[in-house]
DNA sequence: CGTTGGATTGGCT
DNA sequence: GCCAATCCAACGC
């Protein structure tokens, strides 16, 4: 399966909400130490920004959060919940705390191994869901700041950009504040977007 | 320093 | 639909 170049670190240094759009279709691949390839496709993520309550980064750099900060094209890893992890994609010119939650994806490649990390076979409970996702690519807190242009472990790469008129924006899941941006972009009707909210959300 | 609650999930009612 | 699990960052005193 072709799955393309990575995307160019140009890609990233991008208003977060326009990055978080244009990351639906593109695959997130990790290669793990035993030679096996892991993909996913992504098909649900949340844009958060620097003057957002609900971001990470709303009340400036902590040593959790830093990596928000630095420079585009890097993973930010964050722990919560007590036992999940999530995934992001940091924005945006260094020094502007904006990324993007990767909430969702149909698994592509290696999902004997997805399912290993999962506990289960269902491609469906693999990777959709943000604390899925991470534990199906086997990601924490130490592949945070992870370079996803050139790094040898974990890279996104070009897929297949999602058009326009299958792209919903709905508001933002799990959250008390913010609540009213429409900063969560979905491929309407995939199968794989997780469990949230359904994709004809009406609450406001 | 103690308390609170979270960008979630899975299991049970 | 509801809630416990389980850690730690943020915030208040």
């Amino acid at each position: 399966m072709r799955l393309g170049r990575p995307l160019p670190r140009s890609f990233y240094d991008r208003e977060v909400t326009v990055v978080a759009r244009d990351l639906l279709g593109r695959v997130l691949v990790r290669r793990l130490r035993d030679g096996r390839r892991l993909a996913v496709r992504l098909v649900e993520v949340e844009a958060y920004a620097p003057d957002d309550p609900a971001s990470h980064s709303y009340r400036g750099p902590t040593e959790r959060n830093r990596t928000m900060f630095g420079p585009p094209g890097r993973l930010y890893v964050y722990f919560t919940y007590g036992m999940h992890h999530c995934l992001n994609v940091v924005t945006g010119p260094a020094g502007v705390g904006a990324a993007v939650l990767l909430r969702a994806g149909e698994p592509l490649e290696g999902l004997e191994a997805m399912a290993e990390r999962r506990g289960t076979r269902d491609p469906r409970l693999l990777c959709s869901g943000p604390g899925r996702l991470a534990q199906a690519f086997g990601l924490t807190r130490e592949h945070d700041g992870a370079d996803l242009v050139r790094g040898p472990d974990v890279r996104l790469l070009e897929g297949e950009p999602v058009l326009d008129e299958r792209v919903v924006a709905t508001t933002r899941v799990g959250i008390n504040h913010g609540t009213e941006r429409p900063w969560r972009f979905l491929v309407a009707g995939d199968p794989f977007v997780s469990r949230g909210r359904p994709t004809g959300s009406r609450r406001s």
